[in-house]
DNA sequence: TATTGTTATACTCTATAACTATA
DNA sequence: TATAGTTATAGAGTATAACAATA
């Protein structure tokens, strides 16, 4: 079981925290991103640029705000998160010729490399938290957590 | 559906991220902050000092080290939070006769009147994320979000 | 005028380490 | 020596607003 329920038994009243989504949720999400760290350590990978180079992966040439879109990140905050991907080599960034507003981005030969070991941590990762919290209960996690926003 | 399910027929490829436990995890969980806020509007309480309210509200005299451990927040950045609501004059904070190490926390009257308005708000953002997503869902959520640590 | 993206800025949350004071 | 809490600091993520370039 979790830490939550290693706690009521620990004393404190938790006054319905523990059956309280928001809390529940956040906590799990911490918990994801620690274990995202552990298996991404020394790479400068964050779940953020992780999403970015796996959708330039498969949609080499898309724009700025398409990944905005789909990651739910604000534009300003996606040109930071491109910013340091571009500085580190792994994507390149240009001008589209059609639409001079718009920019194109691709992955480089780098960035390329750079996915293909990144996708299997991202392997090892999954498989590490099925085995600790179960593989049906995360695919039944997955299928109510899209229906959120 | 959720925005995830509206964008998949929007052209892009996901790689896969659509069913990620931790990209949905963590668009699940700016969401349930994103409409916190909405419902906490013009409070200044997030959902962490809520969470302290509430703890104290059921477990007057605690330590912040109790809260520390029950929230999963490192003690550092649970004395800010305190220092925050001792300022708003919503918590008292006493060094403990028995030890002096020791801190004991307590709602100020002005801390129970307030911690009232917060559960009726939490309430109704309760009642409003169940309508949204569906209340047995949510309920599923949470039973497998305590397997989290 | 509307759209795409950038720059500037501020706030919250999280994390590590060094520190104080007690036990 | 160990424990409870504080201070200092830095990094990541998020948000709003103002702006530039282009359509």
């Amino acid at each position: 079981m979790g830490r939550i329920d290693r706690l009521t038994s620990a004393g404190l009243d938790l006054g319905g925290l523990d059956t309280t989504f928001g809390f529940l949720l956040h906590a799990a999400w911490r918990d994801a991103l620690r274990t995202f760290g552990d298996h991404f350590a020394e790479t400068g990978i964050t779940p953020l640029t992780y999403s970015i180079l796996l959708l330039l992966h498969r949609n080499p040439g898309c724009a700025p705000g398409d990944l905005s879109e789909v990651m739910g990140v604000t534009s300003n905050n996606m040109t930071r998160l491109l910013d340091e991907l571009i500085g580190r080599k792994l994507v390149e960034r240009s001008v589209r010729a059609t639409d001079r507003r718009a920019r194109t981005l691709r992955l480089t030969a780098e960035g390329e490399t750079m996915i293909a070991e990144l996708r299997a941590r991202h392997r090892r990762y999954e498989a590490a938290v099925n085995d600790r919290i179960g593989a049906e209960r995360i695919e039944r996690l997955c299928e109510i957590l899209r229906y959120f926003d």
